[in-house]
DNA sequence: CGATTTATTGAACGTAGTCAATTCGGGTGG
DNA sequence: CCACCCGAATTGACTACGTTCAATAAATCG
């Protein structure tokens, strides 16, 4: 990572912009802007809390480990949103670590001044209890899902949630650009199974123009897959 | 469920006895005392938020349905904790159901009359934040034990947990009286594997005063499963 | 062009879920 | 007090899903 001379934007915060402006001032005197390489860890499981992250462009994975090779995708996160709020609370380390799965700027504010911009703003707090709410309950659902629907419903679960979040580019393509592997691990599942059923969920196969060969996901078959599960 | 005229403990509630206290006035008056026999519902998911509760005295179950006759079992609450809590945001309905594992007595407050305190008692809307962050923490650990531990671990690692939150009594019981369906579904696996692996791991049995078994778990054994998954 | 990683597929294995049968214990009513 | 009944406990057998391992093919990179 390296902190650089481009002004990163708070204001391009989802939470901050919703805020009274007259405390940004003081929350801009105190930012640092930081450049992460695709691969670079903002922060690791387990280190102690610096900071708070705010995401002015890019993309960032938020994780857990399990053992040396497994880890469970909690979270991707992108322009606007703030990451290593979990480490948030009495205990001082992160319970997560969060990658950059693309280059990505952030906005970066010192935990302590964080913390005391809380209570001289609490507007932004109240946003930030309404984020912590609806993350909540977000885990919750998944939580649910992880421990009762198949390997075949959480994928096309997944996928529709991605697409919902991210959206489509021209082509129809969800506009999120995530490896098998990360696909894998946010679906709690293996390499391999994440392949097989994305074969089998992509009934056509697309030629793109640069030579690649793009799945084609059938919707149809998606709905099947969450419905019997 | 009834309206009593037992007046419930606003104090004793963990969150609010941290703050200011010139607020629970306020609060108390806006308070009203319910109790709810073994098995009632304070809230049901899908049904429009109406507000908080504060327990008093009791048990309450938190749950989330699957299809018909699953459920997930996400936290158990107890004496001072707030349950409910999970319906703010701007979802206007109840992502959870709550049930009472025990007679319960609450407080609850209308949730218009506690939107509107966060304003008033930036304390109190700070400690449920934590609240809020340490309730995530501990569902994303959750959610990562579901997606990657096996089954034996995921049991012998609540009983631990359950130990550690609810604490032993006399005779070195966990103190929380929980029936097996219930912990099969905390631990998001079915009666016959929870009662399978319960076997394995209580090595010897004891003959309690009134006649009733009682099974003694293997502390080694508990770790063990714990490793090995 | 060789080397090394990533994709793809097959096969086997084990875990845990499902179904069904039986037993047990504790009421309840005759 | 006994016969009955119901739900919970207990156990066995079977099955399926998904992980794991291994082998091959394809692609990427220096």
């Amino acid at each position: 990572m390296k902190q650089n001379k481009k002004n990163c934007d708070l204001k391009s915060c989802t939470m901050c912009k919703q805020c009274q402006h007259d405390w940004l001032p003081a929350l801009d005197a105190n930012r640092k802007s930081f450049h992460f390489k695709k691969g670079e860890q903002l922060f690791i499981e387990g280190e102690e809390v610096k900071g708070m992250y705010f995401i002015s462009k890019g993309l960032v994975k938020v994780h857990k480990r399990w053992s040396d090779e497994k880890e469970l995708i909690l979270r991707i996160a992108r322009d606007g949103d703030i990451v290593g709020h979990r480490g948030l609370g009495a205990d001082t380390v992160y319970p997560v670590s969060g990658t950059a799965m693309e280059p990505t700027d952030v906005c970066y504010i010192d935990l302590s001044f964080f913390n005391s911009t809380l209570r001289t703003n609490p507007d932004f707090q109240y946003n930030l209890l309404m984020f912590f709410a609806a993350e909540l309950k977000e885990s919750e659902k998944r939580m649910r899902n992880l421990a009762h629907m198949n390997v075949k419903g959480r994928i096309a679960n997944a996928l529709l949630y991605l697409q919902n979040k991210f959206g489509k580019d021209a082509n129809g393509y969800i506009n999120l650009s995530i490896s098998r592997q990360d696909l894998a691990s946010y679906t709690g599942t293996t390499y391999e199974s994440l392949f097989r059923i994305m074969n089998e969920l992509s009934t056509e196969k697309a030629i793109n123009t640069d030579g690649k060969k793009t799945q084609i996901l059938n919707a149809a078959l998606l709905q099947e897959y969450i419905e019997q599960s």
